[in-house]
RNA sequence: GUCCCCGUAGCUCAAUUGGAUAGAGCGUCGGCCUCCGGAGCCGAAGGUUACAGGUUCGACUCCUGUCGGGGAUACCA
C-alpha cells in the first residue's frame, strides 16, 4: 500500500483544472518534515498562488474545500504561508496495517514488470579486490535485490576486465618471477605477488619518461590479443584460479550472477560492429580512424583507431548489442563510479546514433572511496585496503563482541551471527551512504556497531523476536488472522505510521536507484520502534487485546526490518 | 585549457530535489538496569551551510563571480 501515493491522488483529484499540468503540484505532497506539521505535508498552494493572481492561504483554503477526505484524512490545518498540514485517521491506519499483516510481501504492489540488465562489481580479473569494488558489487546488488522485489525481470552480468593490461602485467612477471612450488600450492596468492612484484617496477602514470616493464606488458598484451598461443595458454590457465578468487568473496558477500562475460567474451565480435556500423552509414572513417560523430558540441566517438586498436567505446557497443539481442531489455543499468560519467555520456550518445534508442541506457555512478588525506585509494599507493581483509576483521570484531555478550549460544550459533553482524556492518556503512558522494574510509566506521548501522537494526530485531520467545507466542496467526490494532498511544501510533511507509519507501528508493534511502527509513523505523519498545509493554499490556495489539506491532516491525535489511543483502538473527 | 563533482557541528555524513526552527551517528558532558535483551534509552553542548552578490513569499538547494579541494579529458575500462 502506497501511501504518498494514495494522498497524493486525493490531491490530483483537488487540484484539477487549478493548472494546465497539476503533476508537478500533486508532487508538492509529501511527508511532513517535523511530526508537529502533521503526518504528511502539501507545499503546492504558495507556488500555484502566483498564477491563480491569488494569496497562498486562499488557494490553500479553496484546495482544502475540494480535498476527498472520506475516513482516510482529518480536516487539514492550514499553517504559515500556505501549507496544508495532513493527518492520517487512526481507525483507517490500523485497517491497513492489519492488511499489511495477511499479506506474504506486506502489501507491497508489485510495478510494471520490465526486463532490466544491470551491469555491476566488473573487477579487473588478476588483481585482488579492494575496498573500492565493494560500492559497484553491493549496489547492484541491493538493487537488484530491489527491483526483483518489485516484480521486474534483473538480469545481472559482471562485466569482467578479463582481457585488460593486468594480464599483460602477469604474463610478464609470471616469465621472470614465479615461485614454480609456491604456484601449486597456492597459485592465487602467488600470482598476487607477481603481480604487485610488477606493478612496483613499474613508473607512475604520470611519469612519462619511458618505462620499459611498462612496454613490455604491453606488448604481452598485444600479443594475448592478437592470438598468441603461448600466451593465450597462459592466460587460460590463470583465469580460473582468478575467478575463484573473486568468487570466494562473492559468496562471502552472498552476492550472484546470472552471467559472467568479460570482455574477452565480446573480442571476437568487436570488427564486426565496426564493420556493421560502416556499413550502415552511422560510423564513417576519418583520418585512417572508425569514428561515430556526434551531436553538440562533443568530439567523436572512435570505435577504432588509425592503428587498427578498439576502444572500449567498441566494446560497450559489442556488449550491448549482444545483450538487445539475447534479452532485449527495456533497461540496461551500468553500476560504475563517477570517474567514468564523460565516458557513459559519450558512449550512450554513440549508442543512440548506432539505433539503441528505445532502451533506456543508465550510469547509476557512485563516488570514490578516499584516503584520510581525501584522496582517492590506489592500489599503487599501497593505501588501498584489501578486501577480504575488511571483512575478515569485521566478523573478528563482530565475534569478539558475540563471544562477550551471547557466551552462552553454541560455538555454531556465534559463529553465524558474527558473519551475519560484521558483514551486515561492512555492507550498511557503504549502502548508507547516498550513492554519489564520495567518502573518506575509515575502520571505526566500517566496523562501527552502534548508531546508525546494521547491527542496530539487527539487534531491534533480534529483541523483537525475543519477545515472542519469551512469551511462548507464535508469530503465524498475527499474519493469517490479524487483530485490528490499538492505536491510542503516540509511541503506537508514530510506529505504525512508520509501517505503513514501507512501499512509498522503496519506491522512492527504486526511482533513484538509491538504497541509502532504505537505510534512512529503517533508522526511522528502528527509532520508533524503540520509543514503542520502551513505553509500550508488550507481554504486560493491561489487557489481552492490547497485548495482541502489541505483539502485531510488533511482529509488524521485525518483518518490515528483516524485508528491509533483506533488499540490502544483509541477514538478519534470531538471536544476538 | 575545457568539462564535471564537492566545500554543512570537533570528525564522518544527511537534508524526501525550492519549504516551516539545517538533522543524524561518532566523539564530549550529564542522567537511566526490581521493569519484554544496556549491541539499548533519555538529555545537553556544538552552525554566518567556504566567501560575495542575485533570483522570490521562502535558498544548503537555483543563477553569477571569487577562493579552496577532487576527478575526467580519444590508445586500461
Amino acid at each position: 500500500m502506497n501511501l504518498l501515493a494514495q494522498i497524493q491522488e486525493r490531491f490530483r483529484t483537488a487540484l484539477a483544472g487549478l493548472a494546465p499540468d497539476v503533476e508537478p503540484f500533486v508532487a508538492m505532497v509529501k511527508p511532513a518534515q517535523d511530526a508537529k506539521h502533521g503526518d504528511y505535508q502539501a507545499n503546492c498552494a504558495m507556488s500555484l498562488a502566483k498564477s491563480l493572481v491569488k494569496k497562498p492561504r486562499e488557494v490553500a483554503e479553496q484546495i482544502k474545500r475540494r480535498l476527498p477526505l472520506g475516513d482516510f484524512l482529518l480536516e487539514p490545518e492550514i499553517a504559515g504561508p500556505g501549507f496544508i498540514n495532513l493527518r492520517l485517521q487512526v481507525n483507517w491506519i490500523a485497517q491497513q496495517l492489519r492488511e499489511m499483516a495477511k499479506s506474504d510481501r506486506l502489501a507491497v504492489h508489485a510495478q510494471a514488470a520490465k526486463t532490466i540488465v544491470i551491469d555491476f562489481s566488473s573487477p579487473n580479473v588478476a588483481k585482488p579486490l579492494h575496498v573500492g569494488h565493494l560500492r559497484s558489487t553491493i549496489i547492484g546488488d541491493s538493487l537488484t535485490r530491489l527491483l526483483r522485489f518489485l516484480g521486474h525481470k534483473v538480469i545481472t552480468d559482471n562485466h569482467l576486465g578479463d582481457w585488460g593490461k593486468q594480464f599483460g602485467i602477469l604474463l610478464y612477471g609470471y616469465r621472470r618471477y614465479v615461485d614454480a612450488d609456491a604456484f601449486r600450492a597456492d597459485p592465487v596468492r602467488e600470482l598476487a605477488r607477481i603481480y604487485v612484484k610488477v606493478r612496483k617496477e613499474m613508473k607512475d602514470d604520470d611519469d612519462k619518461t619511458p618505462d620499459p616493464v611498462d612496454d613490455a606488458a604491453r606488448l604481452e598484451t598485444a600479443k594475448l590479443h592478437a592470438g598468441d598461443e603461448e600466451n593465450l595458454r597462459l592466460w587460460k590457465m590463470f583465469m580460473p584460479f582468478s575467478l575463484e578468487e573473486i568468487d570466494k568473496i562473492y559468496r562471502r558477500l552472498e552476492v550472484s550472477f546470472d552471467h559472467m562475460h568479460g570482455e574477452s567474451f565480446y573480442n571476437d565480435m568487436l570488427p564486426g560492429v565496426v564493420a556493421d556500423l560502416l556499413q550502415k552509414g552511422i560510423a564513417q572513417r576519418s583520418d585512417g580512424a572508425v569514428i561515430i560523430s556526434l551531436d553538440e558540441d562533443q568530439p567523436p566517438s572512435i570505435i577504432q583507431k588509425r592503428d587498427g586498436a578498439f576502444t572500449y567505446t567498441t566494446s560497450d557497443l559489442a556488449t550491448i548489442k549482444y545483450r538487445m539481442e539475447t534479452w532485449s531489455p527495456d533497461a540496461i543499468l551500468y553500476v560504475v563510479g563517477v570517474p567514468q560519467s564523460l565516458h557513459f555520456k559519450n558512449f550512450f550518445a554513440a549508442a543512440r546514433h548506432a539505433g539503441y534508442t528505445l532502451v533506456d541506457l543508465r550510469h547509476i555512478s557512485f563516488g570514490s572511496v578516499l584516503g584520510e588525506d581525501r584522496r582517492v585509494l590506489r592500489t599503487r599507493d599501497g593505501g588501498t585496503i584489501d578486501l577480504e581483509k575488511l571483512l575478515d576483521e569485521a566478523v573478528e570484531h563482530a565475534r569478539a563482541i558475540v563471544d562477550e555478550n551471547s557466551a552462552e549460544l553454541p560455538e555454531a550459533e556465534r559463529k553465524e551471527i558474527a558473519e551475519a553482524v560484521g558483514i551486515g556492518a561492512v555492507k550498511y556503512a557503504d549502502l548508507s551512504q547516498n550513492r554519489n558522494s564520495d567518502y573518506v574510509f575509515n575502520w571505526k566506521k566500517m566496523l562501527a556497531m552502534d548508531g546508525n548501522t546494521a547491527t542496530y537494526m539487527q539487534y531491534a530485531y533480534a529483541r523483537n523476536r525475543s519477545i515472542f520467545r519469551k512469551g511462548n507466542v507464535a508469530a503465524v496467526p498475527f499474519r493469517t488472522d490479524p487483530p485490528l490494532p490499538v492505536l491510542d498511544s503516540p509511541f503506537e501510533r508514530a510506529l505504525a505510521l512508520q509501517i505503513l511507509r514501507l512501499e512509498e519507501t522503496l519506491v522512492a528508493a527504486v526511482e533513484d536507484y538509491q538504497p541509502s534511502i532504505i537505510t534512512s527509513y529503517l533508522w526511522d523505523v528502528a527509532k520508533s520502534y524503540s520509543g514503542f519498545f520502551q513505553n509500550c509493554p508488550v507481554l504486560k499490556a493491561e489487557t489481552p487485546a492490547l497485548r495482541d495489539s502489541r505483539l502485531l506491532l510488533s511482529d509488524l516491525t521485525a518483518r518490515v526490518i528483516q524485508l528491509c535489511l533483506g533488499l540490502l543483502g544483509i541477514r538478519t538473527v534470531e538471536r544476538m
